[in-house]
DNA sequence: CAGTATCCGGCTCGATACTG
DNA sequence: CAGTATCGAGCCGGATACTG
């Protein structure tokens, strides 16, 4: 683990005791935000909106497999979060827009780096999981 | 968005472009990773094994609401994937110590960057909310 | 087109009790 | 101490039908 990584562990372990001691209303941030990310489409979602604004119709059908009520879901949870910003035109049918806001940008960096380790190693976990099986 | 991650993404998504196309076996790398690191604990017990090796009743203590249950369910299937090493001592009572295998560390790497952007965005999510929720 | 409404099956997860 | 076994509530999410 470079430097740069146990700081940031310890950071992230220093917040999650003072939560615990300080008795917060609120969450705790990496629980919330875990939560928030951890669902079935969200991250899906953001990913196909890093490509920019998208319709609902259009991201329906290209995140697969997503059900058109677990999009309306997905979609508001984010739009909630301030991750997704809606723009609906006033036309006939009408239109609604679908992009991300800064803050969801700026998932993207952390997302962008979870993603890469997922494709890096999951060739060495598929092999851990076959070999723990037998 | 900055070049690399943009680069990132561009991966992520071709990777998730050719997953559909070529109609794997196995599911897409990066779905595959958010359901093992999306649960409800799994990244607060690898947290806790980033501070080196613990044994079970204490990793039980120090997770903040978890079940036995559910620390034994995270820990087998974190060990499946090879993420986590299990040690048996042969005494008595029994003692069994957990700690993060070189796979496991490495996941600390996206995990912390994830955990500092959730610190660092919490406030403007939980503002982002109630503004919403009016 | 972009939703909402309703129904409901399955699976996750917590509680509890028991074992080597 | 470190688990396993069993039960059951809850909620996530899919299918389907309907609306402005």
């Amino acid at each position: 683990m470079t430097a740069k990584n146990k700081a940031a562990v310890e950071k992230m372990q220093q917040t999650h005791r003072d939560w615990e001691e300080a008795d917060y209303a609120g969450p705790c941030p990496v629980r919330d935000v875990l939560d928030r990310i951890g669902d079935r489409w969200s991250v899906m979602v953001v990913l196909r909106l890093s490509g920019g604004p998208i319709r609902f119709r259009a991201l329906l059908r290209s995140v697969d497999g997503i059900s058109q009520r677990m999009l309306t879901t997905t979609l508001r949870a984010l739009e909630r979060d301030g991750l997704v910003d809606r723009t609906v035109f006033d036309t006939r049918p009408p239109a609604v827009e679908y992009s991300l806001t800064p803050l969801g940008e700026s998932l993207l960096d952390p997302l962008s780096l979870l993603a890469e380790w997922a494709m890096d190693h999951h060739e060495q976990i598929l092999k851990a999981r076959k070999n723990f099986d037998k």
